[in-house]
This record gives C-alpha cells, structure tokens and sequence, in this order.
DNA sequence: CTTGCTAATTGAAGCGCTTCATCTGGATTT
DNA sequence: AAATCCAGATGAAGCGCTTCAATTAGCAAG
C-alpha cells in the first residue's frame, strides 16, 4: 500500500482544526488570514493544532468562498526565447514581493494553446494574467476580460490602448543599433534576416532606417528571412561575403541574437574579422550571446523590468478602484562587446544579468 | 446584446445557464461533463444557454465538489536551461493528449522557492505533480505525499525507491562521450569543469573514468570549476593550452554545453583547430549548441520524453487503483557534430529538435 | 454595581459546482 | 391492459472555505 493520506482518509480540513483547538470555523479563518484580529491565545491554539494536524488550506475552497484567487497567470509565447525567461523572472519577483504566486503557460508559439491556457486561467479565477500575445491574436484578451479577469500585455499589444501594457520601443532599438554601427564608421549596413511580418522586427527596420537617413552618407541593404534561427544568418553571411570587396557590408545589425551568431560564425569561418571587417550587432540579448566565438554586441530589452512593471500594472489594476489603464514603453538599451568593439572595448557590466532601466 | 458582464455584476453561474435552459442544475453539470448521458434536446438547449451567457465553469468550485483538479503542476529547476524546457514541453504534449493542464513553476534553483510552489500545487489540490528536485532537497517530496498528492520526481530521485521517476543514466552518458573520444583515436582526454558535488557530474566523471579504464592506454585528466558557464571553459582551454604540447589534451569532454562553448571559442582564439587538434564534445544537447563557431558534439538527454515518460507515470498512479511505483532510467544519445567530427561529419537528425528516444 | 464600549468569538449563510438517491414517463414485455 | 424497465431529469446535500451579522467577554468609566 502507499503511504496514502493520514488516518482519517481524507486531508484535514479547518473545521478538524477548529475542533481540536477547542474554537470556532470562523476564528480559525480569522487566525490564519488577519491574525492581528484574534487573541494571542486562541491564535497560538490554532497554529498548534494546525501543526499537529498537518493541515493545508484548500486554496480551491478558499478561492470560491472569496470570489478570486491570489495567483497569477503568465501566458508565454516562447520559453525558449530568454526574454521570456528574463518576463517571467521579473514578474515572478515582483508578484512574490506582495505575496502572490506566479503560474507560467508556455503557448510555444501555438495560437490554439495560448488561447486554451488563458481559458484555464480565466476558469480558474486567477488575480490577474500577465500575457505575452502572438503577434496579430487578441480575441482571447477581450473574451477573457468580459469574464471580468484583468488582463496586462507584455512585449505587443496590436495597438491596444484599453488595457495595461507593457512594451518595448522596437523602432528606437534598430535606431540605436544601426546609429551605433555608423558612429564606428561604418557605412554599408545590412539588417540581416527576420520574417517582415513580425511587427517588432519591422519597427527595428525603420528605426535602423531612421537613423541611416539621418546619417546621409551610408547605405542600408535589407536581406529579409523566413525564420529566427542561426543558419539563416550564415546563409545570409555566406552569400554576403561572396560578392566584391566594395559590395560587402562593414556593419551588419540583425533582429535576434540567433542570426547574429549564425552570421558572426559564418564571418568568421570564411576569414572575414569580426569586428574589424565587419562590425556584428544583435538583438534581444539572449543568455547566449557571451557564449559565441565573439562576444556578441546587443540589443537588451529589459525583460526582467518588463515582468515586473506588468505585475506592478496588474496590482494597481485589482487594488486601486479608479485604476487607468496605461501603456508603458520602456526603452531598450544597448550592450557593446566584441562583436563591435573588439577585444579592446570592454563589455557592459551586467549586473547579474539584470539589466538597469533606462530613462 | 452582447454577453457583458453578466447584468447582474458578477459571472453567470451554472445556476443561470440552467434556468434560461429550462432545466435543472444538475442537468447542466451532465450535459457539461458526460454530454452521452443527456438528451440531445437538454444538450441543445444547455450549450445554446452557454453561448448566450458567455458561462465559464469555475474551476473552483468545480475542484472543490469533485475534490480535486485536473491540472498537473510542474515545478522546474531551471526554465534557463534548455534541458528543462525540453521536459516541460514533453510533459505538455503527454499531458495534452488526456486532457490534463499543465502549470508551470520556476524555483530558479532556489530550495525556498520549490519548496513554496509544491506547496502551492498542494494547497491547490492539483491532480498531481512533476518535480526536478534540487540536488539535496526531498523533503517537501514527503510533506506533499503525506496530504495525499501524488508525485513523480525528474532528473533526480536521490536515491529514492517509494515513489515514480524518471532519470538519465549519467554514468552512461559520460561513458559514451569518452568511449567516442577514444574511438576517434585521442588518448590525453580531459574531462573540463563542473562543480563535483553534483550527483550528475559526478556520475558523468565516473563513465569517463570507467570508459578510460577500459581503453587501458589513455589518461583522463579532471579540472572542476565551481559553476557550469562558459567562462570556465575558457579558463580551463586557456591553461591547458599554455602547456608543453605533448601535455595539451586531445580530448575535452565537459559536462555541460556552456562549458563546452567556452572550451571551443577559447581553443580556436589561441590557434587551434577543433576538432583536428582537440576534439571537444559538451553535455545536454541545449539549444544553443547548433550555433557555436563549430557545432557541438554532445550528449542528449531526451528531455522530451522524460517529461512525456513521467506525466505517463503519473496518470498511471492516478487512474490505477493497484498502480506500483517505478524509476525509469532513460539512456542518454550520443550526438556527433563537427566539434568531434569535422566539417565532414554530418550531424545526426535532429526531428525537429525532439530527439528520439534510445533503447 | 451599572452602563457603555470595544475587542473577540461565534454560527450560519453562501460561493458554484458534482453527485447521488429519487422520481418521471414512455417504451417493452407478458 | 397491467407490470416492468430504463434512459433522463431532478433537487438536495455537501465540498472547505470566507464573511458578516449577531453575540459575548472584557474592562474602563460613571
């Protein structure tokens, strides 16, 4: 036999607490919940019994008697991206600081999951979802907040400006990046890879473009590519690399770090220096990018204030009657190593991977 | 009129879809949960109600009166190691296919943390739970069985008998990667990094160890390191390298794809060719190993199925009234790519990154 | 020794669902 | 035509908790 539930069979409830501390239900809920509401004796009588019992609160129970939960669920697009990781830190920590707990679903970029998992938040009467949306699907956040659930977006929002967000300025990261391959001198960039369709990486474009048209002397190619991954970018470097020395770009700026690896490899393996010929900037920062030949050069959204400004959206949302809504757009930051300045420029401290919020 | 919040104020309850269906409440939950025991007609007029009101069940109450969840609860180690992701993905697909939930749970290899979110899984009564323990830590594995949750541990079981697991053969792994070092000829293998009071890096070492015994005229050298980044590679390629040449390894086997990277990057910056001079190969097959300068030879733990394998166990316990508890140990693959083979060598397929499972 | 308060405690009324013992009515059997 | 049966439908009894109105205890003030 297994070692199955204690004596009686089933879990203990507050009710066999109460009566082994010789109280009522009611001081019992009082003595667990608002202990400053209940005298020093009877509370020390409850937790004792509560220790000799075992006793675990039935937090389906207590969610239906109080009409909502204290968890919250954080709907992800990709655990595999680390900004995702870095979302779910962050809110993770901030939800923790005022006693919540934090469930992750991982919709893997599947348009049937995400909407399933916010289901099961929402049937399950979480606090508050925190939802990392796909890019062009955002039915489910208006079934599920006609239910009455709040609901933050994080990382896109398709526009939206009726619910709490937090974004991340696209356009001002491929500006940074591009600007900052121009400041090195730089002049034939090339925006290497990224299906267009994504909003995000269509917003880098034209920051990127912004600022190679404010600069008047520089040029931007744009090689655009199915998918995120690293063999796009070395197809891209390949075929970059074979054209006539005046036609090969010195500064390439990529839309995710995966690319960029796959580029800076390719680069590399065909005898071009990184970054002395070529100068390579990323985006987004991932747990790898010091983990390449070159230290790779960046684009950092901070998703760890990201998580945690949504949590701290979300809680203004549930506690402050007269909340409104607000959009936050954090700026991104740049992270210079290697890939740009060589072995000379020493990487941006990081801070234990955390990244500081600028402005 | 649309399905705005209910007029009322709050959700529409069961109680209301049966009163515009015209039946009865217990009519509604039948038609809800075992649609074959209702009329067509009651069905009809029940799902027609639903739509109307907008109903969502309460998993609350729901929970409460059945007595227990249909959500399984996941309590990862570390979402930042692709390992981890892999499992979680297993064990949501496994999950899936009989209509489970899966809920996700970050400890970031902190013991306060799991142990917070087992509780949390307990509190909540969930069907059951999947665990990938910290090194040391069971204790919360008894708190949680002793109310009756059943669980089943991953990756780690500390030895324990009494309850579902499911492992990796470290030992093996670590046996394989050497026996592959020495049948591509190298003799002066070093086993790079890892901190030695891990059960699994210990195990690894020992399969090297036992691989090296075997071969008879070869040597393994250790170098530990306190953590598992890519840092300590380089460290360690930069000392090895620095040495007479006939005391430089010719082998680098590392129990980790971090250290691995490092090891490689380090040794190709000082000049020598991966994998002529020193073939390298990593541990755990993660994610970023494909986007190296050389792709990575490594050792693959199936995460997927171990995380499908144990929701299998687990279902198994729920369902089956005389279920036995079992510890599967899964074999480890080997994953030959250019950082052991060369250029030439072409690696194994990969399916769509879910590695199929061996013996 | 009342009176008047506040602080503690109590008990009951749900929260929204599942389930089970009953009940109903039409079809089948004899 | 009476007896039997059974798929369907019903309604009430909880599940374990929170909360609130009502009650009692405790104690300073009159």
């Amino acid at each position: 036999m297994t070692s199955q539930t204690a004596d009686g069979g089933r879990a203990p409830s507050m009710q066999d607490v109460a009566r082994l501390a010789g109280v009522s239900l009611g001081t019992v809920s009082h003595a667990l919940n608002k202990p400053e509401k209940v005298s020093a004796r009877s509370l020390q009588k409850v937790l004792a019994a509560v220790e000799q019992l075992g006793f675990v609160p039935n937090s389906a129970a207590r969610s239906l008697a109080a009409g909502s939960s204290s968890t919250v669920g954080l709907v992800l697009t990709d655990i595999d991206n680390s900004l995702f990781v870095d979302i779910a830190r962050g809110a993770e920590d901030e939800a923790r600081t005022s006693g919540h707990a934090l469930l992750l679903a991982n919709s893997d970029i599947d348009f049937k999951r995400q909407e399933s998992y916010l289901d099961i938040f929402d049937e399950a009467r979480v606090a508050g979802i925190l939802f990392t949306p796909l890019n062009a699907s955002l039915e489910g956040v208006d079934r599920v907040r006609r239910h009455g659930r709040r609901i933050v977006l994080v990382n896109y929002a398709g526009g939206r400006q009726d619910c709490c967000a937090v974004l991340s300025d696209e356009e001002y990261g491929g500006y940074m990046a591009a600007r900052h391959l121009l400041e090195l001198g730089r002049r034939r960039l090339l925006f290497a890879g990224g299906p267009e369709e994504f909003h995000a990486i269509k917003e880098r474009r034209n920051g990127a473009l912004r600022a190679v048209m404010e600069a008047g002397n520089a040029t931007l190619e744009i090689i655009p590519s199915r998918r995120l991954k690293s063999d796009e970018g070395r197809k891209i470097a390949a075929e970059v690399t074979g054209r006539p020395a005046d036609r090969v770009p010195d500064g390439i700026l990529s839309p995710s770090d995966r690319i960029a690896a796959g580029v800076i490899h390719e680069l590399m393996a065909r005898g071009l220096r990184v970054p002395e010929d070529v100068a390579v900037i990323g985006y987004d920062n991932n747990h790898f990018a010091t983990e390449v030949a070159i230290s790779m050069s960046t684009v950092a959204q901070d998703g760890h204030s990201m998580g945690a400004e949504a949590i701290s959206l979300l809680l203004d949302e549930i506690r402050n009657p007269d909340h409104e809504h607000r959009v936050l757009t954090l700026k991104p930051r740049l992270i210079l190593r290697e890939s740009t300045l060589g072995p000379s420029g020493r990487p941006v401290p990081e801070e234990d991977g955390r990244l500081p919020l600028e402005a």
